[in-house]
DNA sequence: TTGGTTACATACCGACGGTACGTACCGCCA
DNA sequence: TGGCGGTACGTACCGTCGGTATGTAACCAA
């Protein structure tokens, strides 16, 4: 059992950053005030910067929550084992359920790169929710007879990640969100099934063409 | 011909975007101060207030200039005629090769979003990068048999830039940016692959799902 | 009890975005 | 050609905000 005062502590903390949350989701990085996330936090500054370095730190800490809730969503979704196929179908599903949070939309993906800058964000996202992605690519690709090397399966990786990412910011800027969703499901699900044609197929592995001799 | 006036006027103006452009390539838009711009175009802020309506109007006009410059580049790797999947391609390559650069990087991709805000960001790119890519995706799925409607066409479109996108950002992380690029055009050349292979077998189009899962 | 540490509060600083106002110069018409 | 209006800036200043330095009360170990 925590002392008392580390119990008044941690209130003090996490009740910052869930006004931080607050604010940064509704006003952005720049939008929001310390003086603003205190005063709504019923602190001062100074109980501020005992408990985080600056600005972009309590940022942080409201960034990691709302990516491993964002995650956690995910991984209840793709959970336990089956055909990985059908698995990252559920997990697409819960994907672009998870990215019209808008806290996710404004922490994550709209401020987060610029604040954090590309190093540390993409840190982070590795640890999350393109790290399930790139487990579940994964988990498909090497189903299959294709021996793909581990650049390669990153590659995939990005790719997917990408463009679930983005199909995520269009089902979220949707009028209809819901039928948004079906189109984007609809759609990877098309290239998917393409895949796992060439694969029945026995089509060749992609390699990257060597210079001397592009193939088209 | 401009008056003398105007002149001096447009050369001080494109002064301010000069320096401008490479502050914020630089520092970033959090990391340059006005006083910074005005100081290396020789003016003061006086100046950049009379052209400019603010920070946020000096960036975009920087923002412009630099997915311009990407525009241009990726419209010549595609233009003329021939088969939509072969320019494809050739788009592509250009992509990958215009989001290397450092001043698209960091003011289009990394500060962007968070500066212009969701909206005004899409619809700067609507009239760029991303309307290129959406004009060669519609004119490669058209060609086909398929009869996607716009939706379907749209969804697609977003899908392929979040790749290319999501692909150009890890080509641009990466040590060895030449053979990064040529993973990427194997994986998404493969993925093409399966969409032609489809095509070619006669698959049914894709079309948002009424509640049961496509096949496995 | 006491010395030290923790968990804050208060007061203040410099930097920065933005504004108000002044001014020199140019083009134009009488 | 001389005055006049407007453009194209320059200068001085303000409010806000992130960050820091310092004070202090509560707590805990010895």
């Amino acid at each position: 059992m925590r002392s008392r005062r580390q119990r008044f502590s941690d209130s003090t903390k996490q009740a910052l950053v869930d006004e931080a949350e607050r604010l940064f989701t509704e006003h952005g990085y720049s939008g929001t005030s310390l003086d603003a996330i205190v005063a709504g936090a019923d602190v001062t500054k100074g109980a501020l910067y005992h408990h985080f370095s600056g600005k972009q730190a309590i940022f942080e800490a409201a960034f990691e929550r709302v990516e491993s809730r964002a995650t956690a969503g995910i991984a209840r979704a793709t959970e336990g084992d089956g055909d990985p196929w059908l698995k990252a179908q559920a997990g697409l599903r819960a994907f672009l359920e998870a990215v019209q949070e808008p806290g996710y939309r404004q922490i994550v993906i709209s401020d987060g790169p610029s604040v954090l800058g590309h190093e540390r964000y993409r840190e982070q996202e590795e640890r999350s929710t393109y790290g399930i992605v790139d487990a579940i690519v994964r988990s498909v690709l090497t189903d299959t007879d294709w021996d793909l090397d581990d650049a390669m399966l990153d590659t995939f990786a990005r790719i997917f990640f990408g463009a679930m990412s983005a199909a995520g910011g269009s089902v979220a800027a949707s009028d209809d969100a819901a039928t948004a969703a079906l189109r984007v499901e609809a759609a990877i699900g098309f290239i998917l099934a393409g895949l796992q044609r060439l694969l029945e197929d026995g089509a060749e592995p992609p390699a990257p063409s060597t210079g001397a001799t592009s193939r088209t």
